[in-house]
RNA sequence: GCCGGAGUGGCGGAAUUGGUAGACGCCCGGGACUUAAAAUCCUGUGUUCCAAAAGAACGUGCCGGUUCGACUCCGGUCUCCGGCACCA
């Protein structure tokens, strides 16, 4: 019998597929679990092995939760709009709908081959009609509730893409996807206020089950800090608020700086004195990209105004202003209050510029740096009534001055913006809006959705940075839908993060049309259980579906405040070598290949077994070959298996053992150690011999892992016949505590701290017949020889040591 | 700079309420089978000392501490990876 994964497979995989042996149903008995893994873009270059790691540890803990007696939800799809895509039709002159058909074709049959449990009959795919009509009933709904809203303002727009991107799409200046630069541009966006949202994204985290990482990165990226505004009053009469976390320190503010685009500016044109510097000052600015400008230790550049000077309210002193490109206009109010004795930029500012430096708080030499507290024990000087205090008291008790003294308040302020949701792309959801030059803008009513996405002649991209669409007259031309007088649609599309915020409510119910899932459907299967998806999507996909969800839970649409329950996440797969995956590195594993020499059972063993699950691991052709080694020996192991139902006396406690070991280490990730246990249960099997009940247990753990071959093992030695199902319908094995313990017991003994030796010893023996027969060993006399033993540590079950000093 | 994470054999990695460091696998050496090779099976494999065995010393980035006993705890320090970055 010739272990024919290349026969065996596809013969599984077809019955799996006509039987709708994995399909999910609503309701029932069985406590339900909702296993979710990332969806994937289906690109033309399919699937790769670092979609393989996720995709094979969810199937492997929804197959073993089904065998728990849960009914499980393993649900699969396609993110399908989106850039890449469109180039593509761009460059061939296909239709992204027709590429987009084929690659899901493609990718349906990759995961196929791989042997996963999906409920394919759900499927889902963000660029069908039926589905992006909810994408946009969703955009509709955050409109009626003025968190969508169009704003004119500096975006980051890609050079390259032609289109503008989220913060949460600029990495270090430039553009996440392509790596092209990021420059400010002026331009009118459609906008959604996630900021509204800030704290309860930030406070929720805490009832979550994510991994800590996730949650500190969430948390950093939103920024939440507390502090407090304050308003110094301008020469001019005008008011200048700034936000600082550091109130404390108002008695030593030296000078006020302003951000470069701060409207005061304009306003203050004609009683600035040096106006021309200034306006220079400001063009050059505006001409540095993002990547300049937030460079990190650059030289402090500024222009002092000339003609308006700020009062401290604390002192009553006059200070000057200046502007300077340090300053963001994008985070507080656009102006900071100079404090160069406790903040080492404004430090820099003050050096470069003359300014004077005072001391507020004891503790540093403010002469060389700024002092900044690492701890809350400075004490407060030079600044009135704060005087002795520290720094943890001053802090309250200026804030509760300015406020009583009205010139001032407390303030919380987020690194957090809102979301820049419109795409000047075609290959997205069509915005379903409408501008009216009567009525501003409308909404489409939502019975005309789906708002179709209409066939363009050319899906290139215009000069002037707007949609294809803008080209489609007959389609921009409408009527608007609350005067019926002429209006035109909305022409940029949805980003790509929109489908993808809300895929998984669809899938509780996929076919419906009525809403975006029946309340039944919601209310049995929310939340998602268990989410494992990239580290890369932490401040992307997965801030955005915790926002959308929310929303949807606060106008009662979902059941549960929080979309997923538990979130992990698995490192990358990199190549031979320990090197990123590329195909210029040219070093990049096709799934395809592997299971073409291999077969799928390899490459999922081998692809849980390459190291722990949270860390990077490189690629090794030699280790695939040891996993197949390992599925061969159990293959082989059949013939050897003799009669005897129930487990051998040889194996018994070896096999209690392994399916502990395996249960926790599958719930727990650690699908390495999991399956390094299978295997050494595999060798022990070899050293002793097995039974065809030790066998059949074999197979069931082996199971979620190597699906296919363990199927087919379990039909041919007749396990099928006698239990009426499929290995994967089976239950869970289950193990008995007190048989994972063995007859004996191997203890060290050591002499002073030091192994010396071991000793077996029956599991039941007593401490005084361990300790003896500890020091019968030889090598254990040596030491003790001379010696008088002083105490004696015993831990049951695992080893004596005997301290000893010279003696008798 | 700030926030996370990690440093263990030739390699991937195991082992933490402190208790036999190196499970499992890869690579490599020796042997069996074979005309031969592949495959398979058996066997050895942290370093050093010793002809070898027995055994000993050393060994989890580095320095120090606590302890009968430290990869694990504490203090300090270096390096690497990921995220954020003029956020007032």
């Amino acid at each position: 019998m010739k272990y024919d994964f290349a026969k065996i497979e596809p013969k599984w995989q077809k019955k799996w597929r006509d039987e709708k042996t994995f399909a999910a149903v609503t309701g029932g008995s069985k406590p339900k679990f909702y296993g979710l893994v990332e969806f994937p873009y289906p690109s033309g270059q399919g699937l790769h092995v670092g979609h393989a790691r996720p995709y094979t540890a969810m199937d492997v803990v929804c197959r073993k939760k089904r065998m728990d007696g849960y009914n499980v939800l393993f649900p699969i799809g396609y993110d399908a709009f989106g850039l890449p895509t469109e180039n593509y039709a761009i460059k061939n002159h296909i239709h992204p709908a027709k590429v987009t058909h084929d690659n899901i074709d493609h990718f349906r049959q990759q995961l196929q081959a791989l042997g996963y449990s999906f409920d394919y009959d759900r499927e889902v795919n963000t660029t069908d009609p039926a589905y992006y009509k909810w994408t946009q009933w969703i955009f509709l709904q955050l409109w009626k509730k003025g968190l969508a809203y169009k704003a004119t303002m500096p975006v980051n727009w890609c050079t390259s893409c032609k289109c503008v991107l989220a913060n949460e799409e600029v990495v270090e200046g430039v553009c996440e996807r392509c790596g092209s630069p990021v420059i400010r541009k002026e331009k009118s966006q459609w906008m959604l206020k996630i900021t509204q949202y800030a704290d309860r994204l930030i406070d929720d985290l805490d009832g979550l089950d994510f991994i800590e990482r996730v949650k500190i990165q969430q948390k950093n990226w939103i920024g939440r800090s507390e502090g407090a505004e304050i308003d110094f009053q301008a020469t001019n009469g005008d008011t200048l608020t700034v936000y600082t976390t550091r109130c404390d320190t108002l008695f030593g503010v030296t000078y006020m700086v302003m951000s470069p685009e701060h409207a005061y500016l304009k306003k203050w044109k004609d009683q600035i004195k040096n106006w021309d510097e200034v306006e220079a000052y400001q063009a050059e600015a505006a001409r540095k990209s993002d990547f300049e400008r937030s460079e990190l230790n650059k030289d402090k550049t500024g222009v002092r105004l000339e003609g308006i000077e700020a009062v401290n309210p604390a002192t009553g002193k006059q200070v000057p202003i200046f502007v300077s490109d340090y300053v963001l206009m994008g985070y507080g109010t656009g102006i900071v209050m100079g404090v160069p004795g406790h903040d080492q930029r404004d430090w820099d500012f003050a050096t470069k510029f003359g300014l004077p430096i005072i001391e507020v708080v004891k503790g540093g030499d403010i002469t060389k740096e700024a002092f900044i507290l690492k701890d809350d024990t400075g004490i407060m000087v030079n600044s009135g009534f704060l005087n002795g205090m520290t720094v943890k008291q001053a802090i309250p008790a200026m804030k509760q001055h300015v406020q009583e003294a009205g010139y001032g308040r407390s303030k919380t302020n987020f690194k957090l913006r809102d979301w820049v949701f419109s795409r000047q792309r075609y290959w997205g959801e069509p915005i379903p809006m409408v501008k009216c030059d009567k009525c501003g803008w409308v909404p489409l009513p939502e019975d005309q959705l789906p708002l179709l996405l209409p066939d363009v002649e050319s899906y290139e991209l215009t000069d002037d940075g707007e949609s294809p669409l803008s080209k489609m007259t007959d389609w921009v031309n409408t009527t608007c839908p609350c005067c019926g007088g002429p209006a035109k649609r909305e022409t940029d599309t949805m980003p790509q993060w929109a489908g993808s915020s809300w895929y998984f409510l669809r899938y509780m119910d996929p076919n419906n049309d009525k809403a975006i899932a029946s309340k039944e459907a919601m209310d049995y299967w929310s939340p998602v259980d268990w989410y494992n998806g990239g580290m890369e999507h932490t401040t992307l996909h997965l801030l955005y579906s915790r926002f959308w969800h929310k929303f949807l839970y606060d106008i009662g649409a979902v059941p549960t405040k929080e979309p997923y329950a538990k979130r992990t996440s698995h490192g990358m797969i990199l190549g031979e070598g320990g090197e990123k995956m590329s195909k210029s590195r040219g070093n990049v594993v096709n799934p395809d290949d592997v299971i073409a020499a291999y077969g799928a059972d390899t490459m999922r063993t081998y692809i849980m077994f390459i190291g722990d699950f949270e860390k990077a691991a490189a690629w090794s052709d030699n280790a695939v070959k040891g996993c197949k080694r390992f599925l061969d020996r159990v293959w082989n192991l059949a013939e050897q298996a003799k009669d005897g139902e129930g487990y051998s006396a040889a194996n018994e406690s070896a096999i209690h053992k392994a399916i502990k070991k395996v249960s926790d280490d599958i719930d727990a990730m650690k699908f390495n150690t999991a399956i390094a246990t299978l295997m050494a249960l595999v060798n022990d099997f070899y050293a002793n011999g097995c039974t065809k009940g030790d066998y059949q247990v074999l197979l069931q753990l082996l199971n979620p892992f190597a699906p296919h071959m363990t199927e087919e093992l379990w039909e041919t030695l007749g396990f099928a016949a006698k239990e009426g199902k499929m290995a994967c319908q089976m239950a869970w094995p289950a193990y008995d505590e007190s048989k994972t313990l063995s007859a004996t017991a191997t203890i060290a003994v050591q002499v002073g701290g030091k192994l010396r030796g071991t000793v077996e010893v029956p599991a039941d023996s007593d401490n005084a017949a361990i300790e003896a027969a500890a020091k019968a060993v030889p090598n254990v006399q040596k030491f003790l020889t001379g010696m008088e033993v002083i105490k004696t540590i015993h831990v049951p079950g695992k080893l004596v040591n005997f301290i000893v000093k010279p003696g008798k």
